[in-house]
DNA sequence: TGACAAAACGGGGAGCGTCTCCGTATAGTC
DNA sequence: GACTATACGGAGACGCTCCCCGTTTTGTCA
């Protein structure tokens, strides 16, 4: 499964490794200083590569994107591996998941909205990874449902795209850090489910 | 109140004022069929002036966004005066303005973004009509708290934000329509405190 | 080690967008 | 009808994305 493998393809030359890492590496600064918004000539001029040497490796913006984030899969799925382990309840370790994944799509300034319309479309290189972590959102609201821990009605594209939202506030700056908490708590109050409380399904907005 | 006023200034030529109505017909036009980030040149194209016409009335996209939405204003207004009067209880209240306040966001498509951009800066003119509808935000928000229909710890401010978020996810055009009851829901679970069931304060993610 | 083909480089430039500037046209006034 | 403040329009400066193609580099094979 590694790039450089025994894939009809021949190996890629040193010169194309070495400028796709630096300009991989650059971007990461980059994006992290300006946004996901920023100038892809200006991190071809930083990373001291042509226009041309930047967009042949990254034809586009969220393919520049994607193979930014595969480096940031790992941590994800390791923490995932970690909340399977050593959370104390299913409702918990949907509650970690989820604040993994907030952070995870806040980890460049603009980020949310590429990782919103890729969870639209299911057709771009950053789809695959969202819809992997829909699968793992799934597995971890499951467990939480069958222990009754959460509501029945809830679906995991839905809590996905809520931890894209909360992120996508906080992207704003906005001074008033609390609200960050305040997201994640309304969130969870959104789908858990208190045993002591028997209530039917989605109670409004059904219409 | 009106633009052309007892103040300093004189009254604004007729062409002027011509113009500038037609400038906003096209861009609301405009912004409807392509989204926020249409091009503003195109607007004045079609609209049949030239390009510094456009940028003399509107110096950039926000403040003519400003002046497009200030027509929508009246509309929540009156839904606003209509809850006030019409709902049958404090939650149903809240619930309906919020929605009305998603709606509002959701009239162009990427629309979210500049209003959450306000928010945070309260320094630009679609702040000041945010601030309004915060404000208001906050009146339903304290009827539900009073009589127990809301949780006490959450912030109008929030409410608001969430409800821009809503908006924002729906702004994918996801295939799935379902999501944005889903995210109502959720939202509704989240602030709303069911009278036979008492529980403290914030459950989680107070790091 | 030298030569050759495939692979990769780089930056000029087309195309599009924002926004400014200033010579020209026009509305309102006397 | 003339005069001036006001407004108009579009050319052009500038920045961004992305393609194209002449030039350079790499890896291979004798």
């Amino acid at each position: 499964m590694s790039r450089t493998a025994t894939s009809g393809a021949r190996a890629p030359r040193a010169d194309a490794r070495r400028n796709r890492d630096h300009i991989l590496d650059t971007a990461e600064q980059y994006f992290s200083k300006h946004g996901v918004g920023g100038s892809l000539d200006a991190i071809a001029k930083q990373a001291g590569v042509g226009a041309g040497t930047l967009y042949r490796h990254f034809p586009n913006r969220e393919a520049l994107l994607a193979a930014l984030l595969a480096a940031r899969d790992e941590a994800l799925m390791s923490r995932r591996d970690e909340l399977r382990t050593k959370a104390a309840n299913a409702a918990d370790a949907l509650d970690g998941w989820l604040d993994a994944l907030t952070e995870w799509a806040g980890a460049f300034d603009g980020l949310p909205d590429p990782l919103r319309a890729a969870a639209a479309t299911s057709t771009s290189p950053l789809a695959v990874t969202c819809e992997g972590f829909i699968t793992t959102t799934e597995e971890f609201l499951h467990a939480a449902q069958r222990d009754g821990s959460a509501r029945k009605e809830i679906r995991a594209r839905d809590l996905f795209l809520v931890a894209l939202a909360t992120s996508w506030v906080r992207g704003a700056a906005l001074a008033d850090g609390a609200s960050a908490a305040a997201l994640a708590g309304i969130t969870r109050n959104g789908w858990e489910l208190d045993p002591s409380h028997t209530r039917g399904v989605s109670p409004t907005t059904a219409d």
